[in-house]
DNA sequence: ATGTCGCGTTCTTTGTAGGGCATAAGGCTA
DNA sequence: TAGCCTTATGCCCTACAAAGAACGCGACAT
């Protein structure tokens, strides 16, 4: 069975999707993309950014060192430019830790709520 | 023979010293003291500020996160709050390390300029 | 089918709150 | 006289947000 078109062709999602997903203003995203020659997305013929998977990676590297780092914009930028790849695998990691963190608190909340029961 | 005095009295600077010795302006130093909780030195009698070599540990931690890494100030404060001690160490060795830098450096220059020479 | 109304999303350009200090004023002390 | 103090104020960028125009799309009438 052969691919059908959509299946190869969209894979891009717009500003809007983007910033929802990190519930950040559109405003914010191409703001970064005059500060951060990475974040360049592909442009429509319309003029509209198209954002893939690896966009979003990049994004999510820069918001987790601006906004949970606590980094200026060009010290962010400076990472970036000596550590980029190595840093996404460092975010991944960081980032399934928040998970599995997130997950133990609500089960001790469980077995709290277990325990009082009794 | 027993200590004198001077030897376990002084061991403070002003802070004009340790501005001199970074190339910051004072008022940089007493504002980052309204910012940061653990660089609130000793005060005289007469109100001057008392650095001792640990104060001024905590200003090059400070430095280095803000002025070389490029931290905002709740960025670096948080870092501070949760690892204090340890990035002292860290900075220690980066400096150290930045120090064999220039040594090389220099090394290659007279280096080259023998081989030129010949 | 087609005009058009309205609404949402995007675009680029312009405006702005406040972060990060520096400076000014006035005064003390060696 | 130089260096330190406190407090108030000034000020320049940083890091965005808002304004204003254009476009796309479904609904609804023609």
């Amino acid at each position: 069975m052969p691919y059908k078109e959509r299946d190869i062709e969209k894979q891009y999602f717009t500003i809007g999707e983007v910033a929802a997903q990190f519930n950040v203003a559109p405003s914010l995203i191409r703001f970064w993309e005059t500060e951060f020659e990475e974040l360049r997305p592909r442009k429509s013929k319309k003029g509209n950014r198209l954002y893939t998977p690896q966009d979003i990676d990049i994004f999510r590297t820069i918001y987790h060192l601006v906004k949970e780092r606590g980094y200026t914009i060009p010290g962010a930028r400076d990472l970036m430019k000596q550590k980029g790849p190595q840093l996404k695998e460092k975010i991944d990691v960081i980032q399934s830790l928040e998970k599995v963190r997130k997950f133990m608190v609500t089960m001790k909340k469980e077995l709290d709520a277990i325990s009082k029961a009794q």
